[in-house]
DNA sequence: GTCTATATTTCGATAGAC
DNA sequence: GTCTATCGAAATATAGAC
């Protein structure tokens, strides 16, 4: 209260450029990895100097762990499913939003696999704490189903697997699948055709039928 | 002819060398990326000095180039199937070799995933010359079995996807994967088992049943 | 709060003795 | 063919004027 009153215009100025910051920083992150990133590229997207990165965020690493806690975020409000639904609505419908997020926020994924694939150094806290407690919260409603004879008895944690893999692939490794259509990004069409493909292999894999194609 | 006589101990002593170097520098840009990666922690853990490494490979991106091009061809050697087997057996003995490449060879399949979540800068010849025709000859052969009635009729494409994904996910996620079995890795009963349900789900998945696992 | 100028560190690459 | 010493470039981070 005491201290530097802030006027509402100034906050919102302040909000504004630490989004414009966080925004460039995934997209430098997720192209050049974190040892390639640099201050300088991030704050040239921004549109800001390079000292302004580091009056909003200290250090580099610091603005790293927001840009993946961002991300981490995002897929588990986004993307769940729980015992009200069926194992063909849930699972379905839980495609459905990992394949949207890897069309939406192609760089929160890859952000994400790079900061894993290299060990996760930065937010190995967020793995042993909240990934590994959600994991197992879903492990247990697949297995409901299963004992509930809902879908033939494969193994959660592996489906769980084949799920993140597949969907986040899309992102991940869109610029593989985009050099093999042809350098051209899929359209709506062609990101259709891959949910339902995903879908189909998927459901059936299970053991159930895909709620959207009749019976 | 003419120039420097190389006696077979020196050759030996250049062979060895280069492949403690390729050896290092694998895991050196798997565990760091490619910015992250530096010559002298490559050098360190190929036991030589620094300068060396640059008498073997003279800049960074030629060494680093070497080790791309290496796992690219292990793939392109050791997994692939052909039109002479059944589904069940070339789709399942493909999810045996790519399983079995990514628990071999984990430190390539990050080499590589890096590389192409960065935008291939570095490989984008490879993937727009040996990789199109790769994936252009097996869509043909699951659509011949399509075709001829042998399994369901899913996009072949994106059956292909599904199979990269998933398996190299063990490689390029072991750490995640790792954390999520108690900071273990996984043993060799967890690895049949890995392997088991990933064939048992894409095999039921395309509707073909799994060859080991009897009727 | 903002931005220019700079300090400090680190890395890729090379020169030159052996 | 090997290795020590070092150069020059580039990056993170900060000091200090505005």
């Amino acid at each position: 209260m005491a201290t530097t009153p802030i006027s509402g215009r100034q906050k919102n100025r302040r909000q504004e450029n630490e989004k414009a910051i966080l925004w460039a920083a995934e997209r430098v992150f997720a192209e050049a990895g974190y040892g390639g990133a640099t201050m300088q590229l991030i704050a040239d997207l921004a549109g800001l100097p390079k000292a302004n990165i580091h009056y909003y965020f200290q250090t580099k690493e610091e603005l790293y762990r927001r840009v993946v806690s961002n991300i981490f975020n995002i897929w588990l409000e986004a993307a769940a499913f729980d015992e009200t639904a069926s194992p063909a609505e849930g699972i379905g419908a839980y495609i459905d939003a990992k394949m949207d997020l890897s069309r939406t926020h192609p760089h929160g994924s890859r952000v994400w696999a790079s900061e894993v694939m290299h060990g996760a150094p930065i937010i190995q806290d967020y793995l042993e704490d909240v990934l590994i407690e959600w994991t197992e919260g879903r492990i247990g409603v697949i297995q409901n189903w299963i004992d509930q004879g809902l879908m033939n008895p494969i193994s959660p944690r592996h489906l769980l697997y084949l799920l993140w893999a597949t969907t986040q692939h899309y992102a991940d490794f869109g610029h593989q699948i985009e050099t093999l259509n042809n350098g051209e990004p899929l359209s709506d069409a062609q990101w259709e055709d891959a949910k339902n493909s995903v879908k189909a292999i998927v459901l059936t894999g299970i053991g159930v039928t895909d709620p959207h194609r009749g019976v």
